[in-house]
DNA sequence: GTAGAAAAGTGGGATAAAGTGGCATATAAA
DNA sequence: TTTATATGCCACTTTATCCCACTTTTCTAC
C-alpha cells in the first residue's frame, strides 16, 4: 500500500565535478514507490522554476499535465502559452543512475546559480533544487 | 471498535545521542488502532509548529491534505499554495522503529530547542513535542 | 498491598544504507 | 582519431536502522 504524502523535507547535497548530485534517499524512495511502472521510477523531469530554482517532477505527473494541455489545445495562441513554452523549452528528462544520482545540465545549473552545494526541498507535487544561500534568503533563515 | 479520542496526555521522554526518542506508548497505540491499514501505523509526519514546538500528524491526515494539491496540479503552481510549500519543506516523514522510537532530525531539533529531554503533548488531531522548559514557560505551571 | 509478569523506555554495539569522490569505461561530437 | 561529455563502477565515510540487553514502570492475580 502506497502512502501519497507528496514530496516533503529539505536535504542538502553536493554536486561533483561532473554536475551529478545524489537524489535524497527519501525523494528517490518516494518516486519508486509511487511509480505505476518501473520506468517511471528511473527518471525525473527537471525544468526552470520560479525565483531561480529548479523544479523536479515525476515523469508520470509531467505526462498528465502535458496531456491536460494537449486536450485544450487550439491553433490560436494565448498569452499564457508563452510561459508554458518556456517551461517546456528548458525541461530536461534525466535518468537516475545506479548510485542514485542525477545530472544537472549547464543551463539549469546556471539558472539556479548552483556551485558545489544544492538543497532539495519538497513541495508536495514537485520538488525544488536551490542554491542554499538563495533559499535561506527567500525564507529568511526560517 | 475504535474509539477516536484524538491525541491526549503529556509524556516526557529522553533523546539519546542519535536523536531518537520513544513515542509515548499511548500515542503509539492510538495511531496503530486508528490506522486504516498497517502502513499508516508505522509512520508519522513531523512539521515545525508554532512557538518553537514540533507538530506530529498521522500520515493519513497529511495524505488527504496532499491529495488535494496533487489532484489539480499544473506546471505553474497556484500562489495560494505558497504557505503549504513552506510547511512541506520543513516536514519530515519518520518511521517508528522496532522499539517504538522516532528520529528527530537536526532541523526540527534546533527549531524546538531540544536537548536531552522532550515533552509530548496531545492536541486531538495532532501531538506536539516541546522543550520542557519552553512548555512550562508557555503554560506557566498550569 | 505484594509478588511476579508484562510492557515501556533507554542505551550501546553491530549492521546496513546513504552520500561522496575518484577513476575507468563508454558514447558522442569535432 | 582526438577531445569532450556522460555513465558506470568501486572504495570510503558518514549516517541511519536494527538488534539485543538492561532498567524502570505498569499491570494482574492473589
Amino acid at each position: 500500500m502506497v502512502i501519497k504524502t507528496g514530496f516533503v523535507g529539505k536535504y542538502q547535497h553536493n554536486l561533483d565535478d561532473k554536475n551529478r548530485v545524489s537524489l535524497p534517499a527519501k525523494i528517490k524512495k518516494y518516486i519508486e514507490e509511487v511509480a505505476s511502472s518501473p520506468e517511471y521510477g528511473e527518471r525525473i523531469m527537471l525544468t526552470k522554476g520560479p525565483d531561480n530554482c529548479i523544479e523536479g517532477f515525476m515523469v508520470s505527473d509531467w505526462q498528465s499535465m502535458a496531456e491536460k494541455v494537449q486536450s485544450n489545445m487550439s491553433f490560436k495562441r494565448n498569452p499564457e502559452d508563452e510561459e508554458l513554452e518556456e517551461i517546456a523549452m528548458n525541461a530536461d528528462q534525466v535518468s537516475i543512475d545506479k548510485s542514485g544520482r542525477i545530472m544537472i545540465n549547464a543551463d539549469l545549473k546556471k539558472h539556479a546559480g548552483l556551485n558545489k552545494s544544492a538543497v532539495f526541498v519538497g513541495a508536495i507535487d514537485r520538488f525544488r533544487i536551490w542554491n542554499p544561500d538563495k533559499l535561506a534568503e527567500k525564507y529568511n533563515g526560517r
